[in-house]
DNA sequence: GTAGTGTCTCTAGTAACTAGAGGTTCAAGA
DNA sequence: TCTTGAACCTCTAGTTACTAGAGACACTAC
């Protein structure tokens, strides 16, 4: 039986968030002391790590419920998982061309001055205050 | 002069959005009809346009605010504004890179599962409970 | 037995908005 | 001039995924 502490450690999840998780009933509640402490086992380790992998991974607490439900229930279709991963793929995509061209948009405003100068003539705040200088979509 | 609907018709900020900006300091609060509406001139709608451009580069409210306050000093260095791109760069670097690596992940676990199996197969939900079977860091 | 650390619950704060309630003002047409 | 409907007002609360802090209790080791 690990305490909420030990559970922290090994999972490298911190103490508030594990509770914030079986809050939000991603985790169900673990036994207690008679001192009313959480105590967990085995299996609650397992699927803290497996919430911790999926957050890492950017899967939203949300799509973690619908995960942790089907791995509930083992005959039932993996369709829904396999839409849900593949739709937080799409989303690091969109996330990333998106970045991508902020990037590109950053590069040029942040080369165009090297803070020598004064406000007035601050290719930074220029480029800012009009959109027309940027060369790419964003 | 133009209503708080007029000033999003034309910067595309919404209205609860722009009342927002002004709450925060952003934007300065403008003159008001005898009903106690909001009315805008040039110099207002330019500055919500230096925002909403501003934040579609990502920069955060905060980092706004020093910009708009270095732009009201046109005498001063604009050493900060300088740094302020470059930190904004970097962040962006920062969150392309993690992503990426999120990306390669997503894609080996979403060609590992067509939907068309049980739950208990799943190779989403096996390589979320077992970050050994992860081919790069995240 | 006591000290010190860990744990408990509860509230509030973070970023940048967004939604809704309940009420007032404005502009245009009859 | 009157009316009607859209736009506007303030205020509160909700969103996401936590994080921080207060004040009190439990556990462990010496
Ligand atoms: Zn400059
Ligand atoms: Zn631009
Ligand atoms: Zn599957
Ligand atoms: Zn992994």
């Amino acid at each position: 039986m690990y305490s909420i502490g030990e559970l922290s450690k090994r999972t490298k999840v911190k103490v508030p968030t594990i509770r914030y998780y079986e809050e939000m009933g991603l985790l169900s509640e673990p036994e207690r002391t008679e001192g009313n402490q959480r105590r967990y086992d085995a299996a609650g380790l397992e699927r803290l790590s497996f919430i911790k992998h999926a957050r890492d991974l950017g899967f939203s607490i949300e799509a973690i419920s619908k995960l942790i439900e089907l791995q509930g229930h083992p005959d039932r279709s993996c369709q829904a998982a396999s839409e849900i991963a593949v739709s937080q793929l799409s989303d690091v995509r969109a996330k990333i061309k998106r970045l991508r061209a902020l990037e590109k948009e950053l590069v040029r405003i942040s080369k165009g001055c090297d803070g020598a100068g004064v406000s007035q003539d601050c290719y930074v705040l220029a480029s800012l205050a009009d959109h027309k200088l940027c060369r790419h979509e964003h």
